[in-house]
DNA sequence: TAATAAAATGAATGGTCATTCATTAGTGTA
DNA sequence: TACACTAATGAATGACCATTCATTTTATTA
């Protein structure tokens, strides 16, 4: 029945998320992924082609909850300082809640973007262009310095979130990733106006 | 001999980075480092324990080069926004350099710590230690804000960078990453001001 | 209930390496 | 030249693991 297809579907993608985010891909058995999921490991190639299939869709899981679902929360009425401190907020928060899709993101999407000619990059770009949008805006309205490139402040941002993100995870610190959202705000604001 | 010890040593480590960047740790064989290298498989293992500490070294050997070779050439003397732009420079240059190094540094380098409790961490601290030094003088003499601390301040401006370096290699674009050097300085330096 | 179809199983297969080690080549010594 | 010692070789070993498929279990239908 269609409704336990799916529902099987996801059992062993959430088995795989847990897995490879804890050993990495190369370091995770199909073996490991099907006991996790409780099923046979034959069962596995029931509804995945093979393990790097597996791999994709869990990246697809990770970049939609990433992208579709937090882009979408932007207020887009609000002023692009306001909208910067959305964004950072947003991401920190949405690898601060899970920390499994947080190393997948950090962690295994980097390495397989170079390594497995991997879509994917697709997707990023979407939200370095989000990201771009606001910027272009900022500078429409006299908010932000003109001087710089929006495409590249995006990606200048989408670094600094990236590394607090990256940071957190590599420190399995439990200080909340939370914390660090209002200096990171303040100190992108200031780096995209002009300086004193 | 001794130097004949270490001469092959370094074929052979200069034939892992060339065949890791291009192909990650897990997709490389030993055959493939031992043909690189003109040397038999059985013979790696004269100079290396096994697989995993060639790779430990290649990681040494490029942080060496980024953290020794790179940090020492920063100039004393100069102001704290001077020592930002030669950060930049240098950071962005070592980069642009080699290639492999980088895709080691960005790619490898990452999804090892994550997934070999590997040492090196303490070297990427060192390397952070150094830029929070110039955001502490900074703000001393009254050239940043004082309001952020200045290891964050250093773990962003290292995501920064990080980012600029990563996206040149995924995009594996000839541009010229020297070409970007102007604009993420200014983007900095504005960080640590305070804002208009 | 019996027959049929669909889903699940897990042992067996085949391929891929990391690593070893018996053998060979090379180098220096007397 | 013969001997001893070191370095290098690469075929063989053994472990691992993705994937397959003959068989079993479960569900559906008449």
């Amino acid at each position: 029945m269609a409704v336990d297809k799916s529902v099987k579907t996801k059992k062993i993608l959430d088995a795989a998320v847990i897995e490879i985010a804890h050993r990495g891909y190369y370091n995770t058995t199909v073996s490991q992924i099907a006991r996790r999921a409780g099923v046979a490991d034959g069962t596995v190639y029931l509804y995945y082609k093979n393990k790097e299939s597996i791999l994709v869709s869990v990246f697809e899981r990770a970049m939609d909850r990433f992208i579709s679902e937090g882009i979408l929360k932007l207020n887009n009425g609000n002023e692009p300082e306001e909208q910067i401190a959305e964004v950072v907020a947003l991401h920190l928060e949405l690898v601060g809640q899970d920390h499994d899709l947080a190393v997948i993101l950090q962690v295994e999407l980097r390495h397989s973007i170079q390594f497995m000619g991997m879509f994917s990059r697709s997707r990023l770009r979407e939200y370095l262009e989000v990201l771009a949008g606001i910027v272009t805006r900022g500078q429409a309205s006299g908010a932000f310095r003109e001087d710089l490139d929006p495409l590249l402040c995006a990606k200048l941002i989408f670094g600094v979130l990236d590394q607090v993100a990256t940071d957190w995870i590599l420190a399995d610190s439990n200080s909340k990733l939370a914390s660090r959202v209002e200096d990171v705000t303040k100190f992108l604001i200031a780096g995209l106006k002009e300086s004193k």
